[in-house]
DNA sequence: CGCACATCGTGAACAGCGTTCAAAAACCTC
DNA sequence: GAGGTTTTTGAACGCTGTTCACGATGTGCG
């Protein structure tokens, strides 16, 4: 008719991202988005293997967006010329915080995704895309003046991502909708905080992490 | 015929936890379920109310089973003498990381099933079995001579679960098998690590969340 | 014991889902 | 226009959660 193959492809994307984010994983329906972007079932199937190939599709643009946000907050703090690492490192939580509030539905599908599918969607490209940010978190890092060798620069960058993605998905699943967003803030804070006082002090933080047994 | 209500409940939930284990939510079905328990569908539904009532049943018990184990944790350190703060919360980290390695097809199913029900599910149950959690922290907390006042406590108490739990969720989500291991006990390691040097110091963590607009 | 009533287990039936695939339509190429 | 190729279609299949009339099973009472 009128539109390319890879036209429609981008349509049923933005269909389905909606779709996901209005009401999670269980709203992305074949039949939901065959009718929205006037093509039939079949056609769907045509663009893309699966429904989880529709996901993945959706869920590389979620991470794609997500790269973007955080460059972009760095580069706002550079633009403004604010090169502290407390405001640096905040900014970028804030970034997430405001990205995983844009996308409601269709982040955790994400994650649930994920989860769901094991290791069997292959993870270099998801992985290659969260590294990115890996790197931003590492590179403010370098700037602290913390005197970190590069293995423990890594781990330092990894462990604050993964907790701040804890506070922020434990907290949206807490109690009253209300205090959600200043619970998170307030562990972010002092998150970030102690974070950079632990930092300060130095020192080897090379521990095995055996436990008792 | 033979068992009562109870007790026929009881091999549901088990038969249940044994699928969720195994093949995640997908693998939670009606069918199943009768057919192993030796009952028909309907009584499934006479039993609970849906399938997501079996569901939250089957997280009620694991988050009881997370709660002893937590207490077993720091039992058996006090068994030992050891009041090290530094060891009680690597022995709590590990507790969790090996709660979940012990459930890993039922653990990411609640973390999921939380999701996909925002604040329908009653909270109250949930956050209840939690707090006992945060209770245990905040009391390793309290022990560690860092004066802090009872606010400051629980914030870091709460800040120290979800970012373990973070690591965790976020380790398991990544590349190879082998690797991700040996990630979660060194990022554990180090955010312990760094948080207890950065309570250490001393000093205020009250700064506003609010970052760069 | 017999009868009425309540309770409970049953599985066929329904609507909805992802996915497939023979056929139809559309599109080329000469 | 004919012949061949590609794309689109939607009916059909097997599976899902959930329901509900029906029959079985218990329970209380005269």
């Amino acid at each position: 008719m009128a539109l390319d193959k890879e036209e429609t492809g981008e349509r049923v994307l933005a269909i389905a991202e909606v779709l996901l984010n209005e009401g999670g994983m269980d709203n992305l329906k074949a039949r939901t988005i065959a009718e929205q972007a006037g093509i039939s079932v079949g056609s769907v199937y045509n663009l893309f293997s699966d429904l989880d190939g529709v996901h993945r599709a959706v869920n590389m643009r979620l991470l794609d967006r997500l790269g973007v946000a955080g460059a972009a907050a760095m580069a706002d703090l550079g633009r403004r010329g604010i090169t502290d690492v407390r405001q640096r490192l905040m900014a970028l939580a804030g970034a997430y915080v405001r990205f995983v509030e844009a996308h409601p539905g269709s982040w955790p599908a994400l994650l649930a995704f994920n989860r769901r599918r094991p290791v069997l969607t292959e993870p270099d490209v998801y992985e290659a895309r969260l590294d990115q940010l890996f790197e931003i978190i590492a590179s403010v890092l370098a700037d602290g003046g913390f005197d970190l060798d590069e293995d423990t620069r890594r781990i330092a960058a990894r462990t604050l991502w993964s907790s701040v993605h804890g506070i922020v998905t434990s907290g949206y699943a807490a109690r009253s909708v209300r205090r959600q967003a200043d619970e998170i803030d307030r562990q972010i804070a002092f998150l970030v905080g102690v974070f950079i006082r632990g930092l300060e002090r130095g020192g080897t933080f090379a521990h095995a992490g055996k436990t008792a047994s």
